[in-house]
DNA sequence: GTAATAAACAAACATTTGTTTAAAATGTTT
DNA sequence: AAACATTTTAAACAAATGTTTGTTTATTAC
Protein backbone atom coordinates (compact mmCIF):
# COMPACT_ATOMS: atom_id res chain seq x y z
CA UNK A 1 0.00 0.00 0.00
CA UNK A 2 1.72 3.08 -1.00
CA UNK A 3 1.71 6.20 0.34
CA UNK A 4 -0.74 9.01 -1.34
CA UNK A 5 1.18 11.60 -3.21
CA UNK A 6 2.50 14.64 -1.22
CA UNK A 7 -0.01 16.92 -3.66
CA UNK A 8 -2.86 14.85 -2.88
CA UNK A 9 -2.10 14.82 0.71
CA UNK A 10 -1.83 18.69 0.98
CA UNK A 11 -4.79 19.98 -0.89
CA UNK A 12 -6.96 17.40 0.94
CA UNK A 13 -5.38 18.71 4.41
CA UNK A 14 -6.04 22.13 2.86
CA UNK A 15 -9.70 21.26 1.46
CA UNK A 16 -10.57 20.48 5.40
CA UNK A 17 -9.49 23.27 6.85
CA UNK A 18 -10.41 25.86 4.59
CA UNK A 19 -13.93 24.12 4.70
CA UNK A 20 -13.84 24.52 7.93
CA UNK A 21 -11.86 27.82 9.00
CA UNK A 22 -11.86 29.96 6.01
CA UNK A 23 -8.85 30.68 3.64
CA UNK A 24 -7.16 33.01 5.95
CA UNK A 25 -7.50 31.82 9.59
CA UNK A 26 -5.68 28.79 7.81
CA UNK A 27 -1.66 28.59 8.38
CA UNK A 28 0.66 26.23 6.01
CA UNK A 29 2.01 24.76 9.16
CA UNK A 30 -1.63 23.61 10.10
CA UNK A 31 -1.96 21.88 6.60
CA UNK A 32 0.84 20.50 6.31
CA UNK A 33 1.13 18.96 10.11
CA UNK A 34 -2.32 17.89 9.49
CA UNK A 35 -1.13 16.21 5.78
CA UNK A 36 2.07 14.86 7.30
CA UNK A 37 4.59 16.60 4.94
CA UNK A 38 7.47 19.15 5.22
CA UNK A 39 6.42 22.95 5.44
CA UNK A 40 8.34 23.81 2.49
CA UNK A 41 6.67 21.46 0.02
CA UNK A 42 3.69 23.65 -0.15
CA UNK A 43 6.17 26.15 -1.53
CA UNK A 44 7.59 23.54 -3.60
CA UNK A 45 4.61 21.94 -5.32
CA UNK A 46 2.50 24.61 -5.49
CA UNK A 47 4.51 27.86 -5.83
CA UNK A 48 3.12 29.79 -2.92
CA UNK A 49 -0.21 29.52 -0.68
CA UNK A 50 -2.27 31.25 -3.43
CA UNK A 51 -1.10 28.84 -5.85
CA UNK A 52 -2.59 25.84 -3.09
CA UNK A 53 -5.75 28.24 -2.76
CA UNK A 54 -6.59 28.22 -6.30
CA UNK A 55 -5.81 24.34 -6.45
CA UNK A 56 -7.97 23.36 -4.29
CA UNK A 57 -10.65 25.59 -5.39
CA UNK A 58 -10.14 24.52 -9.35
CA UNK A 59 -10.00 20.46 -8.34
CA UNK A 60 -13.78 20.97 -7.17
CA UNK A 61 -14.89 23.55 -8.91
CA UNK A 62 -13.59 22.65 -12.63
CA UNK A 63 -15.73 19.36 -12.87
CA UNK A 64 -18.49 20.63 -11.04
CA UNK A 65 -19.05 23.33 -13.63
CA UNK A 66 -18.27 21.41 -16.45
CA UNK A 67 -20.97 19.05 -15.07
CA UNK A 68 -23.42 21.96 -14.73
CA UNK A 69 -22.46 22.97 -18.36
CA UNK A 70 -23.47 19.58 -19.86
CA UNK A 71 -27.04 19.84 -18.26
CA UNK A 72 -27.38 23.50 -19.49
CA UNK A 73 -26.35 22.42 -22.88
CA UNK A 74 -28.51 19.34 -23.18
CA UNK A 75 -31.75 21.61 -22.04
CA UNK A 76 -30.77 24.37 -24.30
CA UNK A 77 -30.61 21.44 -26.92
CA UNK A 78 -34.04 20.39 -26.40
CA UNK A 79 -35.67 23.60 -26.30
CA UNK A 80 -34.24 24.59 -29.63
CA UNK A 81 -35.16 21.30 -31.06
CA UNK A 82 -38.74 21.41 -30.02
CA UNK A 83 -39.28 25.54 -29.87
CA UNK A 84 -40.71 24.92 -26.45
CA UNK A 85 -39.60 26.75 -23.41
CA UNK A 86 -37.61 25.23 -21.09
CA UNK A 87 -38.55 24.70 -17.59
CA UNK A 88 -37.42 25.72 -14.81
CA UNK A 89 -37.20 23.52 -12.53
CA UNK A 90 -35.07 21.31 -14.87
CA UNK A 91 -32.47 24.29 -15.16
CA UNK A 92 -32.10 24.85 -11.54
CA UNK A 93 -31.89 21.43 -11.09
CA UNK A 94 -29.05 21.25 -13.09
CA UNK A 95 -27.42 24.05 -11.22
CA UNK A 96 -27.56 22.09 -7.60
CA UNK A 97 -27.77 18.39 -8.23
CA UNK A 98 -24.24 18.42 -9.76
CA UNK A 99 -22.70 19.18 -6.17
CA UNK A 100 -24.44 16.16 -4.70
CA UNK A 101 -23.53 13.62 -7.11
CA UNK A 102 -20.36 14.73 -7.33
CA UNK A 103 -19.83 14.46 -3.21
CA UNK A 104 -16.47 12.94 -1.67
CA UNK A 105 -16.66 14.57 1.59
CA UNK A 106 -18.62 17.18 4.03
CA UNK A 107 -15.57 19.68 3.18
CA UNK A 108 -16.43 19.67 -0.86
CA UNK A 109 -19.85 21.36 -0.06
CA UNK A 110 -18.06 23.44 2.47
CA UNK A 111 -16.02 24.80 0.14
CA UNK A 112 -18.85 25.43 -2.85
CA UNK A 113 -20.65 26.92 -0.46
CA UNK A 114 -17.84 29.23 0.84
CA UNK A 115 -16.36 30.17 -2.56
CA UNK A 116 -19.86 32.12 -2.87
CA UNK A 117 -19.52 34.21 0.36
CA UNK A 118 -15.71 34.31 1.35
CA UNK A 119 -14.35 37.64 1.65
CA UNK A 120 -11.05 36.75 0.94
CA UNK A 121 -10.40 38.05 -2.67
CA UNK A 122 -8.67 35.07 -4.53
CA UNK A 123 -11.72 32.53 -3.70
CA UNK A 124 -14.04 34.89 -5.03
CA UNK A 125 -11.94 35.61 -8.37
CA UNK A 126 -11.57 31.71 -8.79
CA UNK A 127 -15.02 31.46 -8.59
CA UNK A 128 -16.50 33.94 -10.19
CA UNK A 129 -14.01 32.94 -13.07
CA UNK A 130 -14.97 29.42 -13.30
CA UNK A 131 -18.68 29.61 -12.75
CA UNK A 132 -18.82 32.57 -15.32
CA UNK A 133 -19.99 30.72 -18.46
CA UNK A 134 -22.27 28.64 -16.45
CA UNK A 135 -24.39 31.80 -15.25
CA UNK A 136 -24.21 33.06 -18.45
CA UNK A 137 -26.30 30.15 -19.76
CA UNK A 138 -28.18 29.98 -16.97
CA UNK A 139 -29.64 32.94 -17.06
CA UNK A 140 -30.27 32.91 -21.11
CA UNK A 141 -32.00 30.19 -20.52
CA UNK A 142 -34.23 31.24 -17.76
CA UNK A 143 -35.07 34.27 -19.80
CA UNK A 144 -36.76 32.01 -22.02
CA UNK A 145 -38.28 29.88 -19.64
CA UNK A 146 -39.78 32.81 -18.08
CA UNK A 147 -40.43 35.32 -21.09
CA UNK A 148 -42.76 37.33 -18.91
CA UNK A 149 -40.49 38.19 -16.10
CA UNK A 150 -38.13 41.49 -16.80
CA UNK A 151 -34.43 40.81 -17.16
CA UNK A 152 -33.47 43.08 -13.73
CA UNK A 153 -36.04 41.13 -11.68
CA UNK A 154 -35.32 38.06 -13.11
CA UNK A 155 -31.46 38.79 -12.24
CA UNK A 156 -32.65 39.16 -8.45
CA UNK A 157 -34.78 36.72 -8.01
CA UNK A 158 -31.48 34.43 -9.12
CA UNK A 159 -29.32 36.23 -6.44
CA UNK A 160 -31.89 34.92 -3.71
CA UNK A 161 -31.91 31.33 -5.97
CA UNK A 162 -27.98 30.99 -5.23
CA UNK A 163 -27.87 32.82 -1.86
CA UNK A 164 -30.67 30.77 -0.43
CA UNK A 165 -28.28 27.58 -2.01
CA UNK A 166 -25.56 28.54 -0.57
CA UNK A 167 -26.54 29.50 3.01
CA UNK A 168 -28.15 25.91 3.19
CA UNK A 169 -25.62 24.22 2.23
CA UNK A 170 -23.10 25.87 4.42
CA UNK A 171 -25.95 25.23 6.90
CA UNK A 172 -26.44 21.49 6.44
CA UNK A 173 -24.85 19.38 9.66
CA UNK A 174 -23.79 22.42 11.38
CA UNK A 175 -27.08 24.42 12.02
CA UNK A 176 -27.08 26.35 15.36
CA UNK A 177 -30.65 27.61 16.17
CA UNK A 178 -33.12 25.26 15.95
CA UNK A 179 -36.91 25.72 17.30
CA UNK A 180 -37.75 23.37 19.86
CA UNK A 181 -39.56 20.35 18.03
CA UNK A 182 -37.75 20.88 15.00
CA UNK A 183 -35.43 18.23 13.13
CA UNK A 184 -33.15 20.20 11.01
CA UNK A 185 -31.14 16.85 9.78
CA UNK A 186 -31.66 16.44 6.31
CA UNK A 187 -30.35 14.39 3.17
CA UNK A 188 -29.33 16.40 0.66
CA UNK A 189 -31.29 15.11 -1.72
CA UNK A 190 -34.31 16.46 0.68
CA UNK A 191 -31.93 19.57 0.32
CA UNK A 192 -32.72 19.60 -2.99
CA UNK A 193 -36.02 18.98 -3.58
CA UNK A 194 -36.86 21.46 -1.21
CA UNK A 195 -34.81 24.16 -2.71
CA UNK A 196 -36.02 23.60 -5.87
CA UNK A 197 -40.20 23.68 -4.65
CA UNK A 198 -38.69 27.13 -2.84
CA UNK A 199 -37.09 28.51 -5.82
CA UNK A 200 -39.15 27.61 -8.62
CA UNK A 201 -41.99 29.08 -6.99
CA UNK A 202 -40.24 32.50 -6.33
CA UNK A 203 -38.63 32.89 -9.64
CA UNK A 204 -42.25 31.73 -11.60
CA UNK A 205 -43.80 34.12 -9.62
CA UNK A 206 -45.83 36.38 -12.30
CA UNK B 1 -16.49 71.80 17.06
CA UNK B 2 -15.47 68.84 19.16
CA UNK B 3 -13.57 66.29 17.84
CA UNK B 4 -15.74 62.80 18.18
CA UNK B 5 -14.74 60.56 21.07
CA UNK B 6 -11.83 58.16 19.94
CA UNK B 7 -14.30 55.01 20.64
CA UNK B 8 -16.55 56.35 18.03
CA UNK B 9 -13.44 56.78 15.42
CA UNK B 10 -11.84 53.29 16.20
CA UNK B 11 -15.75 51.54 15.79
CA UNK B 12 -16.58 53.78 12.51
CA UNK B 13 -13.17 52.76 10.86
CA UNK B 14 -13.26 49.31 12.26
CA UNK B 15 -16.75 49.22 11.06
CA UNK B 16 -15.93 49.91 7.57
CA UNK B 17 -13.12 48.12 7.25
CA UNK B 18 -14.37 44.24 8.71
CA UNK B 19 -17.07 45.03 5.98
CA UNK B 20 -14.73 45.65 3.21
CA UNK B 21 -12.15 42.76 3.87
CA UNK B 22 -13.32 41.42 6.80
CA UNK B 23 -12.29 40.45 10.80
CA UNK B 24 -9.45 38.07 9.91
CA UNK B 25 -8.17 40.24 6.93
CA UNK B 26 -8.13 44.00 8.64
CA UNK B 27 -5.22 44.37 11.10
CA UNK B 28 -5.50 46.96 14.30
CA UNK B 29 -2.68 49.16 12.58
CA UNK B 30 -5.23 49.84 9.87
CA UNK B 31 -7.76 50.28 12.07
CA UNK B 32 -6.14 52.95 13.71
CA UNK B 33 -4.47 54.43 11.33
CA UNK B 34 -7.16 55.14 9.86
CA UNK B 35 -9.35 56.27 12.33
CA UNK B 36 -6.45 58.49 12.90
CA UNK B 37 -5.90 57.63 17.19
CA UNK B 38 -2.91 55.76 18.30
CA UNK B 39 -2.60 51.50 17.92
CA UNK B 40 -3.09 51.24 22.07
CA UNK B 41 -5.97 52.09 21.91
CA UNK B 42 -7.91 49.28 21.23
CA UNK B 43 -6.73 47.52 23.57
CA UNK B 44 -7.23 50.20 26.09
CA UNK B 45 -11.09 50.67 24.97
CA UNK B 46 -11.83 47.32 24.09
CA UNK B 47 -9.59 45.27 25.70
CA UNK B 48 -8.44 43.08 22.94
CA UNK B 49 -8.96 43.56 19.38
CA UNK B 50 -11.99 40.61 19.97
CA UNK B 51 -13.77 42.86 22.28
CA UNK B 52 -13.56 45.11 19.94
CA UNK B 53 -15.57 43.15 16.82
CA UNK B 54 -17.59 42.16 19.76
CA UNK B 55 -18.62 46.05 19.75
CA UNK B 56 -18.66 46.61 16.21
CA UNK B 57 -21.22 44.17 15.92
CA UNK B 58 -23.16 44.92 18.53
CA UNK B 59 -23.71 48.57 17.92
CA UNK B 60 -26.19 47.36 15.09
CA UNK B 61 -27.31 44.16 16.21
CA UNK B 62 -28.85 45.53 19.02
CA UNK B 63 -30.97 47.99 17.48
CA UNK B 64 -31.87 46.24 14.91
CA UNK B 65 -33.54 43.11 16.35
CA UNK B 66 -34.65 45.14 18.87
CA UNK B 67 -36.69 46.84 15.63
CA UNK B 68 -37.31 43.40 14.63
CA UNK B 69 -38.70 42.08 18.07
CA UNK B 70 -41.00 44.97 18.90
CA UNK B 71 -42.88 44.86 15.36
CA UNK B 72 -42.59 41.16 14.96
CA UNK B 73 -44.63 41.15 19.01
CA UNK B 74 -46.64 43.76 17.14
CA UNK B 75 -47.78 41.27 14.55
CA UNK B 76 -48.40 38.28 17.13
CA UNK B 77 -50.55 40.78 19.27
CA UNK B 78 -52.90 41.69 16.76
CA UNK B 79 -53.17 38.01 15.80
CA UNK B 80 -53.92 36.87 19.58
CA UNK B 81 -56.42 39.19 19.60
CA UNK B 82 -58.56 38.95 16.54
CA UNK B 83 -57.73 35.09 16.24
CA UNK B 84 -56.61 35.37 12.70
CA UNK B 85 -53.60 33.56 11.45
CA UNK B 86 -50.64 36.52 10.48
CA UNK B 87 -49.40 37.09 7.56
CA UNK B 88 -46.39 35.30 6.04
CA UNK B 89 -45.63 38.69 4.12
CA UNK B 90 -45.91 40.81 7.20
CA UNK B 91 -43.50 38.43 9.26
CA UNK B 92 -40.50 38.89 6.41
CA UNK B 93 -40.97 42.11 6.44
CA UNK B 94 -40.50 42.79 10.09
CA UNK B 95 -37.21 40.74 9.44
CA UNK B 96 -36.13 42.89 6.63
CA UNK B 97 -37.73 46.47 6.62
CA UNK B 98 -35.64 47.50 9.83
CA UNK B 99 -32.64 46.64 8.00
CA UNK B 100 -33.37 49.55 5.54
CA UNK B 101 -34.54 52.22 8.12
CA UNK B 102 -31.83 51.88 10.14
CA UNK B 103 -29.14 52.64 7.41
CA UNK B 104 -26.44 55.31 8.31
CA UNK B 105 -23.73 53.77 6.00
CA UNK B 106 -23.63 50.83 3.38
CA UNK B 107 -20.89 49.56 5.53
CA UNK B 108 -23.63 49.00 7.85
CA UNK B 109 -25.37 46.90 5.34
CA UNK B 110 -22.66 44.72 4.65
CA UNK B 111 -21.78 44.18 8.10
CA UNK B 112 -24.74 42.66 8.95
CA UNK B 113 -24.80 40.73 5.53
CA UNK B 114 -21.44 39.65 6.67
CA UNK B 115 -22.49 38.63 10.04
CA UNK B 116 -24.70 35.66 8.69
CA UNK B 117 -21.55 34.12 6.60
CA UNK B 118 -18.49 34.76 8.51
CA UNK B 119 -16.66 32.08 8.88
CA UNK B 120 -14.70 33.77 11.79
CA UNK B 121 -16.18 32.56 15.10
CA UNK B 122 -16.59 35.39 17.33
CA UNK B 123 -18.78 36.79 14.36
CA UNK B 124 -20.98 34.25 14.27
CA UNK B 125 -21.48 33.90 18.03
CA UNK B 126 -22.07 37.23 18.41
CA UNK B 127 -24.86 36.89 15.30
CA UNK B 128 -26.61 33.82 16.69
CA UNK B 129 -26.43 35.39 20.30
CA UNK B 130 -27.96 38.78 19.52
CA UNK B 131 -30.55 36.99 16.98
CA UNK B 132 -31.71 34.40 19.16
CA UNK B 133 -35.08 35.68 20.20
CA UNK B 134 -36.16 37.04 17.35
CA UNK B 135 -35.56 34.01 14.76
CA UNK B 136 -37.95 32.02 17.58
CA UNK B 137 -41.10 34.40 17.86
CA UNK B 138 -40.39 34.35 13.53
CA UNK B 139 -40.71 30.94 13.67
CA UNK B 140 -43.53 30.60 15.76
CA UNK B 141 -45.52 32.86 13.68
CA UNK B 142 -44.89 31.49 10.44
CA UNK B 143 -45.87 28.26 12.24
CA UNK B 144 -49.22 29.66 13.22
CA UNK B 145 -49.28 31.39 9.72
CA UNK B 146 -48.75 27.85 7.82
CA UNK B 147 -49.96 25.70 9.40
CA UNK B 148 -50.14 23.15 6.37
CA UNK B 149 -46.51 23.23 6.33
CA UNK B 150 -45.04 20.70 8.50
CA UNK B 151 -42.52 22.07 11.13
CA UNK B 152 -39.20 20.55 9.41
CA UNK B 153 -39.98 21.72 6.03
CA UNK B 154 -40.87 25.28 7.33
CA UNK B 155 -37.56 25.28 9.10
CA UNK B 156 -35.52 25.04 5.60
CA UNK B 157 -37.59 27.51 3.54
CA UNK B 158 -36.91 29.85 6.23
CA UNK B 159 -33.14 29.07 6.00
CA UNK B 160 -34.21 29.85 2.16
CA UNK B 161 -35.36 32.87 2.91
CA UNK B 162 -32.99 34.14 4.74
CA UNK B 163 -29.81 32.95 2.89
CA UNK B 164 -31.55 34.90 -0.08
CA UNK B 165 -31.42 37.99 1.78
CA UNK B 166 -28.35 37.91 3.37
CA UNK B 167 -26.34 37.26 0.06
CA UNK B 168 -28.18 39.72 -1.57
CA UNK B 169 -27.60 42.32 0.80
CA UNK B 170 -23.78 41.65 -0.02
CA UNK B 171 -24.68 41.72 -3.60
CA UNK B 172 -26.21 45.13 -3.51
CA UNK B 173 -23.57 47.28 -5.33
CA UNK B 174 -20.63 44.89 -5.77
CA UNK B 175 -21.84 42.18 -8.22
CA UNK B 176 -19.45 41.09 -10.44
CA UNK B 177 -20.82 39.05 -12.94
CA UNK B 178 -24.17 40.46 -14.91
CA UNK B 179 -25.40 39.40 -18.04
CA UNK B 180 -25.39 41.61 -20.88
CA UNK B 181 -28.39 44.21 -20.77
CA UNK B 182 -29.12 43.90 -17.78
CA UNK B 183 -29.24 46.79 -15.00
CA UNK B 184 -27.97 45.29 -11.61
CA UNK B 185 -28.39 48.53 -9.86
CA UNK B 186 -31.58 48.71 -7.21
CA UNK B 187 -32.76 51.01 -4.71
CA UNK B 188 -32.84 48.55 -1.12
CA UNK B 189 -36.47 49.24 -1.08
CA UNK B 190 -37.29 47.61 -4.32
CA UNK B 191 -34.98 44.92 -2.93
CA UNK B 192 -37.42 44.48 -0.56
CA UNK B 193 -40.26 44.31 -2.42
CA UNK B 194 -38.32 41.75 -4.83
CA UNK B 195 -37.64 39.79 -2.07
CA UNK B 196 -40.65 39.81 -0.20
CA UNK B 197 -42.43 38.80 -3.48
CA UNK B 198 -39.86 36.09 -3.98
CA UNK B 199 -39.99 34.09 -0.55
CA UNK B 200 -43.75 34.83 0.74
CA UNK B 201 -44.39 32.39 -2.57
CA UNK B 202 -42.20 30.34 -1.76
CA UNK B 203 -42.69 29.85 1.96
CA UNK B 204 -46.83 29.66 1.28
CA UNK B 205 -45.86 26.86 -1.47
CA UNK B 206 -48.82 24.30 -0.50
C1' DG C 1 -4.24 74.74 43.24
C1' DT C 2 -3.26 70.15 43.87
C1' DA C 3 -3.99 65.38 43.89
C1' DA C 4 -6.21 61.58 41.48
C1' DT C 5 -7.95 59.50 37.57
C1' DA C 6 -8.40 58.74 32.67
C1' DA C 7 -6.55 58.93 28.13
C1' DA C 8 -3.06 59.08 24.65
C1' DC C 9 1.36 58.02 23.17
C1' DA C 10 5.85 55.91 21.39
C1' DA C 11 8.46 51.96 21.89
C1' DA C 12 9.20 47.38 22.54
C1' DC C 13 7.58 42.46 23.07
C1' DA C 14 6.73 37.73 21.90
C1' DT C 15 4.34 35.12 18.31
C1' DT C 16 2.93 33.80 14.09
C1' DT C 17 2.95 34.36 9.37
C1' DG C 18 4.56 32.98 4.32
C1' DT C 19 8.72 32.30 2.13
C1' DT C 20 13.52 31.07 1.05
C1' DT C 21 17.82 28.56 1.44
C1' DA C 22 21.03 24.89 1.27
C1' DA C 23 21.87 20.36 2.27
C1' DA C 24 20.31 15.59 2.48
C1' DA C 25 17.62 11.89 0.65
C1' DT C 26 15.36 9.59 -2.96
C1' DG C 27 14.36 8.31 -7.61
C1' DT C 28 15.61 7.98 -12.58
C1' DT C 29 18.57 7.62 -16.52
C1' DT C 30 22.71 6.51 -18.80
C1' DA D 1 27.86 2.28 -10.89
C1' DA D 2 27.82 7.01 -11.83
C1' DA D 3 25.56 11.16 -13.09
C1' DC D 4 21.59 13.70 -13.00
C1' DA D 5 17.02 15.30 -11.64
C1' DT D 6 13.42 15.41 -8.33
C1' DT D 7 11.73 15.61 -3.87
C1' DT D 8 12.09 16.10 1.09
C1' DT D 9 13.97 18.11 5.10
C1' DA D 10 15.51 21.31 8.84
C1' DA D 11 16.73 25.83 9.66
C1' DA D 12 16.50 30.49 9.12
C1' DC D 13 14.45 34.84 7.29
C1' DA D 14 11.93 39.15 7.13
C1' DA D 15 7.55 41.01 7.72
C1' DA D 16 3.27 41.52 10.14
C1' DT D 17 0.44 40.59 13.95
C1' DG D 18 -1.95 41.48 18.75
C1' DT D 19 -0.53 42.90 23.05
C1' DT D 20 2.01 45.10 26.95
C1' DT D 21 4.84 48.50 29.04
C1' DG D 22 6.37 52.92 31.09
C1' DT D 23 5.70 57.60 30.44
C1' DT D 24 3.46 61.85 29.28
C1' DT D 25 -0.55 64.65 28.74
C1' DA D 26 -5.32 65.98 29.66
C1' DT D 27 -9.34 65.99 32.48
C1' DT D 28 -11.83 65.79 36.78
C1' DA D 29 -12.60 66.07 41.93
C1' DC D 30 -11.87 68.02 46.19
Amino acid sequence: MKKKDTTQRILDAAEALFAEKGVSNTSLREITSRAGVNLASVNYHFGSKLGLVEAVLKRRLDPLNKERLKRLQAIKREADSTGKAPSVRAIMQAIFEPILIMVDTQAFIRIIARSMTDPDETVKNVFLREIGPVFRLMFSLLMRALPHVPKDVLFWRVQFALGAMGHSLWAIGRVKMVPEGVDASISRDRLLELWLDFCTEGLENP
